[in-house]
RNA sequence: GGAGGGGUGGCAGAGCGGUUGAAUGCGGCGGUCUUGAAAACCGCUGGCCCGCAAGGGCUCGUGGGUUCGAAUCCCACCCCCUCCGCCA
């Protein structure tokens, strides 16, 4: 969310960003009904000052006694309130059309961030690892699984639907482990690790920002009031926090989290539809920071490379793009891409997403920090997430990389521990 | 699910129809004193919104109602606590 002030007043600023985001968000309706609603909020507030003032001198005239004058008193008092009630209806419309509109307008993108129409302009940061030449053919995740008998589509969708997915033996043993080995590293690196709700209610889910525009891509429960299952761990971390004002002395607050996580994939048919690369339910180890905003670029930058920390321990191949301003999600100010390479789709696959939401999430969630040394009253936090990382994406990966020309899987260094085993045949 | 109790400022806790946006204590901030600190003493100290400002409005779990006037009365809902039941 925008501060309204800060629409009206740099309205050219925001015009301007809204055209790099390619949004069609409508800036002049906006801009009128904030107006309109200053206006009546002037009106209505000098009634109020009136009627306030015509009571208390009700509560007087009471006491001397002064009755008849008190009368007259109390009818003026009645007509204002007729004239008020009329004049709040219309006050509280304005203001839910004023909020609704608040709740839908994107983040503005950060000044850094590249100009550009859609994901062929986003730029590529670094490369890290020289992605395998395979002596023979290699096979996609969607067979080595399979032929393993590790990985189990068929039964899946007997179980669910089409894109889930059902893992067996040391299959489940390789998604375990994939987790416990990325929570295991950033706890060793200062996250907090949390084990949260995966059903949350609306109010966590408009505080980052996946309602009220995004209702369709989430699962929602039937319950009164509903529940919806969450897309991410970002969603209750972030939430944790919110409605509270922190202690700047405890920024920045760094947070990790596994949860599965579930999505609609309402439009993404026919992408992706083999394996487990776009699934309705898949597992992720998340990333939340809570900094102030004089850190929250270099935390971003702090956040990409724990992410990017995993993928050198289990020796995959990667590289990091920026969004361009046209390809930035709703809530980011700046993201970073990290993607992985996958010989199934010759190329490099989204494996985590790290954004800067700026002061954008925290405005919604109402998080706030104080300060008594820098500043008087409380101002917002900077959120930021980050996949750290997508657990059934890196097992794909892995499976796709550390392949033998036997159908066999060599388990990466970093997972013998965990998994017990060095090789999966 | 049943019965009872309760939700007031950062915390504790008064108020129970009018000058109470809220006593008091703690905490926090500033000051006096002190070589420094502690103690003591003095002053200040919720949030949000509109306004250039002066000022005004809203806010005592949430939403409605009664009244000229509600933290205070009525209704509904939410949450917390205790006991009982059920349960992984």
């Amino acid at each position: 969310m925008l501060d309204a002030r800060y629409v009206r007043e740099h309205s050219d600023a925001v015009r301007a960003a809204l055209a790099d985001r390619a949004s069609s968000w409508d800036l002049d309706a906006f801009i009128g009904i904030d107006e309109e609603r200053r206006d009546l909020i002037a009106k209505v507030e000098k009634l109020q000052a009136r009627r306030n003032e015509a009571s208390r001198l009700v509560g007087q005239m009471m006491k001397e006694p002064r009755t008849e004058a008190a009368g007259a008193l109390k009818n003026e008092v009645r007509s204002i309130n007729e004239e008020l009630s009329a004049l709040q209806a219309l006050l509280d419309t304005i203001e839910a059309d004023a909020r609704d509109m608040l709740l839908t307008v994107p983040n503005l993108p950060h000044e850094s961030v590249p100009v550009g129409r859609d994901e062929n302009d986003n730029p590529e940061v670094r490369r890290w690892g020289t992605p395998r030449v395979f002596d023979f053919e290699p096979k996609a995740h969607w067979d080595i699984g399979p032929d393993l008998g590790i990985i189990d589509f068929e039964r899946a969708v007997k179980l669910a639907q089409s894109r889930f997915v059902l893992m067996g033996g040391l299959g489940a043993r390789l998604e375990r482990s994939v987790i416990n080995m990325m929570l295991d590293t950033h706890t060793a690196r200062g996250y907090k690790e949390w084990w949260p709700p995966i059903l949350a209610n609306a109010e966590t889910l408009t505080g980052t920002g996946q309602l009220p525009k995004f209702e369709d891509d989430l699962f929602k429960t039937q319950s009164d009031p509903p529940l919806y299952l969450v897309p991410t761990a970002e969603v209750v971390l972030t939430n944790i926090h919110r409605d509270e004002t922190v202690d700047a002395s405890l920024l920045p607050l760094r947070y990790t989290a596994f949860t599965p996580c579930f999505r609609e994939e309402a439009g993404a048919a026919g992408r992706d539809t083999r394996g487990m690369i776009r699934v309705h339910q898949f597992d992720k180890v998340e990333l939340v920071k809570f900094a102030t905003p004089e850190t929250s670029l270099d935390e971003l930058e702090s956040m990409l490379t724990d992410a990017c920390h995993i993928l050198e321990l289990l020796e995959l191949p990667y590289r990091v793009i920026e969004l361009c301003t046209g390809d930035l999600g709703f809530g980011a100010a700046k993201t970073y891409d990290v993607e992985v390479w996958l010989p199934s789709y010759d190329g490099y696959k989204e494996i985590s997403s790290c954004s800067d939401c700026w002061d954008f999430q925290a405005r919604r969630a109402s998080i706030r920090y104080r300060d008594p040394a820098g500043f008087k009253g409380g101002r917002f936090v900077h959120t930021l997430n980050g996949s750290g990382l997508a657990v059934g994406r890196t097992v794909a990966a892995i499976l796709e990389n550390f392949q033998n020309a036997d159908g066999s899987v060599t388990v990466p260094e970093a997972l013998r521990p965990y998994m017990g085993v060095d090789v999966i045949e």
